[in-house]
DNA sequence: CATGTCTTTGAGAACGGGTATCATTATCGT
DNA sequence: ACGATAATGATACCCGTTCTCAAAGACATG
């Protein structure tokens, strides 16, 4: 399944961009290969580290491109740092819990919570096109 | 209502830190005032503005302590900008909805969405203290 | 009220994530 | 293989936030 994204994304990176590069996809087969959200400097310290020279610049080029077209979703957990994470095609997603005590951030899906943030979408005059639910607390080994 | 924040942040504040000053009290008695987020940068103008000398520093050295105390809710709306409101004594809170088009943040409210986070809270191994939901999309003028 | 001690304050330097710049390199249609 | 042109990497830069430190202010005491 992450290897369908990575192929997935580049195809379409191609699409809109016109042209490949090998920064790019070193960027998106990285990120494929994760399961949870990532920072722009793990990324290029995990790129970096399989001996590829890319530059910071160029991972957030990539990034850049990959939000505008939907296949990267944007995290912002407070700590002044963006982070992203792959789109799965399905369009489940998940949201996350950061622990204030150690900085640990897991993934969590909760059904419920999506009808609600559904509701309130159609409820109002808005068009919501995306949500971003971060909880704050202690993690259960720092309780 | 406002004015009643204010005075309890400051009894608070006393507290904690044992001395008052001025430029804590002006930021407090300016954020007590306000009703929706505003940035470290707004509530320095802001004060700037009423011909108060105080330093950018002294403004985030308040929030901070504000902060720490639970007084205030930090808010990340997603573009680098971190943004602070009162948090009000009765516990009710509300979320943010921010336009891709215009920038525009407005608030709301969903008794039902508050209902699946406190689910979540309960569900799991953690200890949920605060959640932050931020919508995104096109507000009614944009659309 | 005057004094002394200790905290807060303001200005500006420092820091760090993210973006812009630009010469160089790589891509891909021809 | 060639050439037009987009992508890349190093680095300078921007801006929000934090740190530093001398000066000013707050509070207890005499």
């Amino acid at each position: 399944m992450a290897q369908r994204w990575s192929d997935d994304a580049l195809a379409r990176l191609r699409a809109t961009s016109g042209r490949g590069g090998a920064a790019r996809r070193a960027v998106v087969e990285y990120l494929g290969r994760q399961n949870c959200c990532l920072s722009a400097q793990e990324i290029y310290d995990g790129v970096r580290g399989r001996g590829l020279r890319v530059g910071i610049a160029s991972v957030y080029r990539a990034l850049e491109g990959l939000d505008r077209g939907g296949l990267v979703q944007r995290i912002d957990l407070g700590d002044g740092v963006a982070r992203f994470e792959p789109v799965l095609p399905g369009g489940e997603h998940h949201h996350h819990f950061v622990c204030d005590d150690c900085g640990k951030v897991e993934p969590f899906e909760d059904p419920a919570l999506e009808v609600a943030l559904e509701r309130i979408a159609g409820g109002r005059g808005y068009d919501v096109e995306a949500h971003d639910v971060v909880l704050r607390g202690a993690c259960g080994e720092c309780r």
